[in-house]
RNA sequence: GGCCAGGUAGCUCAGUUGGUAGAGCAGCGGACUGAAAAUCCGCGUGUCGGUGGUUCGAUUCCGCCCCUGGCCA
């Protein structure tokens, strides 16, 4: 049985400043940073993503990123198994773990726990994507009510990612994903997770951030990156990775369906619409100590609140 | 300066044969179990450009004024 370990949590919405505090923890505690993102785990995504550089990543280095192609997918299940073979590799070491992200089911999976699911099966998405184009999605919820009440009960009939996870289950298992989501998920109670919030109020004031960040990032270079990405034949715009905001709205203009100020606009919008979300789960998380990024002594209130959780 | 077309929600616009108005987008709130930067659900009062007139009643009809765009001088 592993040892009980302490983990830190530094969640925040996108352009909160999450990377630049996780760098100014590393420099005064003995921790270890494990990414909690969804778009950091792909590899040549770095311009978009507004990954660390190289040189940064050197100084402060950062689990899970980089660790898949983009014509690839990543998903909750895994993350939960990376991060926990991570926070042991860490906690061996002599460190403690500092989750850093903005991706709140991953934090949800990992510390409340994720039922054993079987896994995504392309070939029957495809089918039952086939399916939904023929006889639409509202039609395949109501086949999903007759084998799987509950489910769909909770799920709203033009939600097709999650009719279609459901039905994909249900297909490979002949157990109903509703079945699935009641077996005890057990969250793994060796870990106690420290969590700290980053909040930027008011709402404007994080819409000026996003919308400066993202005039930097289009100023690195994103159009040409994504162009890279939309020249590889294996790589689809369907792909997770290419549903990533600004790589979806980029890919769109280099297909030549909007203008680069629509492709801008677009990956504006998205972004706020990202970070409100974001907030949405910070709202609901349990045990959360918020923190102003933007003052100037945020580094100063996180570090007192940590030092009695170094000390334990 | 003259003629024409417009001025309605943050934006783009619809509409009211005269009974004070509604879509899309944006925004806001929420949900979230292997795609989650995903996928969905909910929320619509705004001096209907200003001002006078006609009318029981004007955003709607008429006059004048202001503003924008186009054409003509």
């Amino acid at each position: 049985m592993p040892a009980r370990i302490t983990a830190l949590c530094l969640m925040g919405p996108t352009a909160s400043g999450k990377t630049d505090l996780a760098a100014k923890l590393a420099r005064r505690f003995p921790v270890e940073v494990i990414s909690v993102d969804s778009t950091l785990v792909y590899r040549g995504m770095d311009i978009g993503t507004a990954k660390p550089t190289p040189e940064f990543l050197k100084r402060v280095p950062h689990r899970l990123v980089d660790i898949r192609d983009p014509e690839d997918s990543y998903s909750a299940g895994e993350f939960v198994e990376d991060a926990r073979a991570a926070m042991q590799e860490i906690h061996a070491a002599g460190r403690i773990p500092l989750l850093v992200g903005g991706t709140m089911m991953y934090f949800r999976a990992l510390t409340q726990g994720i039922a054993g699911l079987p896994k995504a099966d392309a070939a029957l998405r495809a089918e039952i994507d086939a399916e939904a184009d023929r006889a639409g999605w509202p039609a395949l919820h109501a086949q999903l009510a007759r084998v799987d009440p509950d489910a769909a009960e909770r799920i709203a009939p033009n939600d097709r990612q999650r009719i279609q996870r459901a039905i994909e289950v249900y297909r490979q298992s002949g157990r109903p994903i509703s079945a699935w989501q009641a077996d005890d998920t057990a969250a793994n109670d060796t870990v106690r997770y420290v969590r700290m919030g980053l909040m930027i109020e008011p709402r404007a004031r994080l819409h000026e951030r996003i919308e400066k960040r993202l005039d930097i990032i289009i100023n690195n270079g994103l159009e040409g990156e994504v162009k890279v990405l939309y020249k590889r034949p294996c790589l689809s715009r369907d792909a997770a990775s290419m549903r990533a905001v600004g790589y979806r709205q980029f890919w769109a203009y280099v297909a030549g369906e909007s203008s680069f100020d629509e492709a801008r606009y677009r990956s504006l919008v998205a972004t706020r619409q990202l970070a409100k979300r974001q907030i949405t789960w910070l709202r609901s998380e349990p045990e959360l100590t918020f923190f102003d990024p933007l003052e100037d002594d945020a580094i100063d209130a996180m570090s007192a609140f940590l030092i009695p959780f170094f000390n334990a």
